[in-house]
DNA sequence: AATGAATGAGTGTTCATTCAT
DNA sequence: TATGAATGAACACTCATTCAT
C-alpha cells in the first residue's frame, strides 16, 4: 500500500508496479460499486466497465472473485488508515483523540462510505466466515492508538487521574460503532448536528473524568 | 353460483391460522438461513428445502423474493420485540433497564444472532433503499422504553438527579451498537465475560450518573 | 350454442344449463383476455381472477388447458355466425353481401378484435397443428352464404351475368383477409374511412361486374 | 494501460463479421423453430440446441429475448426483401408485378413459411404493441414497387389506361393476404394449384382493366 | 497483456396440473 | 361444487469462470 505514496521515479517499466497500481485501480472502483449498490452489483463486468477496461482484465490481475472483495478490503481499511494518519499528524493527546474519533465517526460523507462498506464486509464475512475475508484488519490498532492519545491527554492533565486510558478507549470505539449503527436506523434523529454534538459531549465527559473511569473489579 | 345466495352461516372459508404459521414457518427459516450463510444463500429453492416443502409453496405463501425478505424481516423484529417485553416483564426503573439491555447487546447467542442478522438486512437496505425493507422497526420505541425506565429509575432514587434520561438512553443505545460491532470486529476481545462486564460497568457509571449526564447547550 | 337462446323456462336446475353458461362465460372472458393481451396471458388464474372465482373452478369445467382454448375458439366462432346472422336478417341479394362483408371486414370494433383473434388461434393453430384446434369451422360456410347472395343478385339482376358467384365470393374473402392483414401492417394508411371505402368500391366493382368475372379454363 | 499511447495502425478489434454471422445464424434459427413451432417453442434453450451452441452463447449475443426476436424479425424481413429482389431482377411492368406477386403470395415452400412467421409475429406484437416488434418493416415499400411495376405497365400499354395503379396494387397487396388467410382456414380447398390459378385470374383481370379500375369519389 | 466468446450452474418466477379438504 | 395448497417442470436471465485468439 505505501507503494502508492512512492514516487515512480526511474522505473516505469516496472511491471510490478504497474498491476500493483492497476489493481489499486480496480479495488477503489469495486469499493465505490459496493458502497453504492451493495456487493451483489459489484460483478465482475460492472467493475471492468467502470473501470473502462474489459472484463477478462479484471480477472486477469486478481485470482478470482474472492481475491478481488479481499484486495478492495484490504484498499478500503489502508485508506482509512491513512485518512487517520493524515488528520492526527503533528496532534497529541486530547486533541489527537478529538480528531481521530472525528475521523472514525461518521461526520464527513467519507466516514459514512466507511461505515456502510464497513457494513457490506461483515455481511460477507458473517455469512462465510472462512473465505478469508479478515475484518479485524479493518480498524487494527486503533485502541492502541486511541490509549496512547489519553495517556498523553493524562501526563498533560487533559483529563482526571480517574480516567483508564484502556476503559476510555473502549467507550470511545464503543460510541463509534453505536452512532453508525443508529444513523442507519433513524437517520432522522441522528442527522449530522446532533452527530457532531454527540462528539462534543464525549469529549466533554472525557475532560470531566466521565467516561473510562475505573471501575473496581 | 347458486352458493352466492346462501348466506354463508359457518364460515365456509378457512380461518387463515394455517396459512400464517406456514409463513412464519417460512420466515423462520429464512431467518436461520440468513443468520447462518447470509442473504445471499437463502435463496428460495434453500428455504423450501429446509422447510421440507417443495419450492413452489413458498412463492404461493409470498408475493415474490422481497415479499419474503420483508416477512422475514418482520418476523425478527416482532420476535425481539416479544423477547425484550418477556425480559423485562414486571420490572421497573433500573432493574427494568438493565434486563432490556441484557435483551439487545449481543449477550445470548440469541441475541448474537440477532445482530448479524441486523447487519445482513443492512447490508440488503443500504444497496438499494428502495426495496421496502423497512429498517426502522426493528428497534422502533426502544429508545422510548428505555427512557421509561430511566425516569422511574429517577424517581426511585436509583440514578442521580443529574442524569438526563433522553440522553442516557442514548448513550444506552449507542453502548449495545459498539459492543456488536466491536464484537464481530475482534472476538477474541470482546469474548463473553469481556461482553458482560461492560454491561456490569455501563450499570454502575448510570448510578455513579456517569452516563447521560446533563450538559449545557 | 342454440341452446343460448332457449328461454329457461322450466328447468332452473337443470346443471347441464348451468354448466354451460359457466363454461360460455369463461370462455368468453378467456376470450377477451387474448384479444387484448394475446394467448400467453390467458393464464388459468388471470381467467379466474376476472371472472370472479377461484383457480379450480375454471378446470373444473374444462379438461385441461388446451380444452379451455377449444372452447374459447368454437365460442368466438359462434357469437361471429350469430353477428353474421343477425346482420343478414332479412337481406337478401346483394344487399345481403354487404351486409356479411360490413360484418366479416375489419369496419367495427368489434371486428376488429375478431380478427386479432382469429390472429392468435392461428398462432396457435400453425405452431402445433394437432391440437385439436380446429380453425376451418370459424368461417364455415361463410363462402357458401356469399354464393347464395350473389346468386339472388344474379337473378335480381343487380349484377351483371358475367359474373361467376363462386369466385366473386372467393374475391370477397380474399379482400376481407387483405384487409385485414393491411389494417395490422399499416393501421395509418388502413384506417376507418379507408376501409370502409374499400367495401363501397368492391361492391361498385361487383356491380359493374369486375369482380369474378368467368375466366377460359 | 500503455496500448492506450499506441497508435491502433493495424485495427487491433476484430472485425465483428464472425459476430454477425453468429448473430444472423441465431435468428435464423430461430425463425426455422418459430415457423415450425411456434413461438413458444423458441426458447433460448432451444434456439441453442439446434445451433450447437451452449445456452449461454445466444444472451452473450443478444441482450435479451426480445432482442433475439426482434433481430430474428429483421432477419426473416430481410430475408423476404432480398428474395423480392432477387425475383424481380432485370424485369419491368407487368412481369416485374407478376414476379412480385408470384414472390408474395403463399406459392412456395418458402412465401408459406414466411406467411407463417408474419401470423407469429403478429401475434405476439398483437399482445403487447410496446415491445418494439415493429411489424411494419416486413413490407414496407412494396406497394411503391408494385406501383412503379403498374405505372410501367401503363406505360407500355400492357394495362389498360383506366387502371388506376395505387389502387390496382393495394388490390395485390389485399389478395395476398386474403390467400394467405384462406389458405390456413382451408388448406383443401387452396391447394397449391388452386393458388397459382388465382395468380394468373389476377393477372389476367389486370390486363383486361378488371383490377384497380378508377372509382369516381 | 488483453479481449471477449463460450460454458454451465444457479436464481427468481410463472404456470398447468393434481389433490386434500 | 368449490377452494387453494402443493408440486415440479420450464422459463429468461445473471454470473463467475475458462479459454482460444
Amino acid at each position: 500500500m505505501r507503494d502508492a505514496f512512492v514516487f515512480p521515479v526511474s522505473m516505469p517499466r516496472m511491471p510490478r508496479t504497474y498491476e500493483r497500481n492497476r489493481q489499486d485501480r480496480i479495488a477503489q472502483v469495486a469499493a465505490e460499486i459496493i458502497g453504492e449498490s451493495g456487493p451483489e452489483r459489484a460483478t465482475i463486468r460492472a467493475i471492468a466497465e467502470r473501470c473502462g477496461i474489459s472484463k477478462g482484465v479484471v480477472e486477469h490481475h486478481f485470482a478470482d472473485k474472492k481475491d478481488i472483495l479481499r484486495k478492495t478490503l484490504q484498499w478500503v481499511n489502508a485508506r482509512f488508515i491513512e485518512q487517520e494518519r493524515r488528520c492526527t499528524l503533528r496532534k497529541r493527546g486530547l486533541a489527537a483523540s478529538h480528531a481521530r474519533l472525528r475521523c472514525l465517526i461518521p461526520l464527513t460523507p467519507a466516514a459514512v462510505q466507511d461505515w456502510k462498506l464497513r457494513v457490506h464486509f461483515w455481511s460477507m464475512t458473517l455469512g462465510n466466515p472462512d473465505d478469508h475475508l479478515d475484518m479485524s484488519g479493518g480498524l487494527a490498532g486503533i485502541r492502541d492508538r486511541f490509549c496512547e492519545d489519553l495517556r498523553q491527554a493524562l501526563e498533560c492533565r487533559e483529563i482526571p487521574a480517574s480516567v483508564a486510558p484502556l476503559q476510555a478507549a473502549n467507550m470511545l470505539l464503543h460510541l463509534a460503532g453505536g452512532v453508525a449503527w443508529n444513523m442507519f436506523v433513524d437517520p432522522a434523529y441522528y442527522n449530522r448536528r446532533y452527530r457532531a454534538r454527540i462528539v462534543d459531549r464525549i469529549m466533554d465527559d472525557l475532560r470531566q473524568g466521565r467516561v473510562g473511569a475505573r471501575h473496581r473489579q
